[in-house]
DNA sequence: GTCTATAAAGTGATAGAC
DNA sequence: GTCTATCACTTTATAGAC
């Protein structure tokens, strides 16, 4: 599935919906279709199913985005822009002060992740993007990489300037791993039992100190 | 998809189908099966689709498998049980002479996938595997863990003695972590570029080593 | 912007001839 | 064991009324 695409893709100027309106039919239906994509699939997840989960006519999704293809992207845009935003957001701020450590680089990227996840149900949006990772479809590979490219490189760079010693293929090689460590993790996150003595902050806390700490270990080991 | 089942799931007494004989058409279905739930998944690929890559008739899917379902059970118990028990022997081998160390351990679980990787068309069946694990389907994970569930236990008994430091809780953390890296890096391995100056076995051989610095060090640090 | 109705094609499964 | 033909349904998408 996802063959092309590519046009205005039907935004309106208003990104963020007024805050306490009732969600529209739009938001209504980006959130069915996070929640199917997830449990379901992108071909698991019929048109039908989710209109009816979203309380809106079957005619709405294509009026609105389209196609289903389109709204499958909407749906990667809607978290997508917000997450790679703050962790850019994050990464500048690092180097205000001192050369950032490696722990510092990789909280820039595992905490707005994880932030989301507790967030408005985006641990399911994590499980659909461990999906898209596992689809290996190319088109929707170049979608992310032309949209959100730039952060991994800019992230990749700092990896680069803080572990010298790799070679570059090296260095890839151990990235690729961590990213396939992380997006598992991430999207059974939701799953994970918190115990009911410890606030959900304290246990995001350590969960990315945990990722963390396995990141590290994994990038640097001799 | 995958509902429940589990009967006789129609195998007939002979398992490995004679040497040179053309393949079977249940060989074939397996095989263009395969091939199309890693590229497409379990619902992008339609039984007219993997009849007609088979070379086989439509009908010819039920009358071997019963159902869809059951056949990409088959497709999982075709590889997987010569993979577990291969580990399951390097494991054992193991113990003979001392007790063995954390890379030896993590040895024979990465060694024989990455051979099944190299073997026919193995490395096919690493994405098949890398859905499976973002499908999150209760049912196929259940399939999985009755069936395969020893093996994860086994090896997770043999991290935990290696391992003493490490809480029961941390150890699952770490485990699932690595679990997700060797997962992703398996099923993208088809693609890595091999440099022509290197042979296929050392290729194999650096990849294995990488894995398990990774693995151990993911596992083991402070 | 939302609805019904429907087109056009695809789905898994099966009956029955050979 | 393999085939054709077909059933009963679901799929995405769209035309046109309101």
């Amino acid at each position: 599935m996802l063959k092309r695409s590519f046009e205005s893709s039907g935004r309106t100027t208003e990104i963020h919906p007024p805050v306490s309106s009732p969600a529209s039919t739009k938001d209504r239906i980006l959130g069915a279709a996070e929640q199917l994509f997830a449990q379901r699939g992108f071909d698991g997840a019929s048109l039908r199913q989710l209109t009816t989960a979203a309380g809106v006519n079957l005619a709405a999704v294509n009026y609105h985005f389209g196609s289903k293809e389109k709204l499958v992207e909407e749906v990667f845009r809607r978290r997508l822009d917000a997450l790679n935003a703050r962790r850019m957001e994050a990464l500048a701020r690092l180097g205000d002060e001192h050369p950032p450590t490696l722990e510092e680089v990789l909280d820039a990227y595992i905490r707005p992740a994880l932030e989301l996840s507790h967030d408005n149900h985006g641990s399911l949006f994590m499980r659909v993007l461990a999906r898209a990772f596992a689809e290996h479809d190319d088109t929707l590979r170049q979608f992310l990489s032309e949209n959100y490219g730039h952060v991994l490189r800019q992230f990749t760079a700092e990896f680069a300037r803080l572990l010298p010693q790799l070679s570059k293929q090296e260095l890839y090689w151990r990235i690729d791993l961590v990213t396939g460590a992380l997006t598992h993790a991430m999207s059974g996150f939701g799953i994970i039992q918190r115990k009911s003595d410890v606030s959900e902050q304290s246990h995001r806390e350590q969960t990315v100190q945990h990722l963390i700490r396995f990141a590290a270990a994994g990038l640097s080991h001799p």
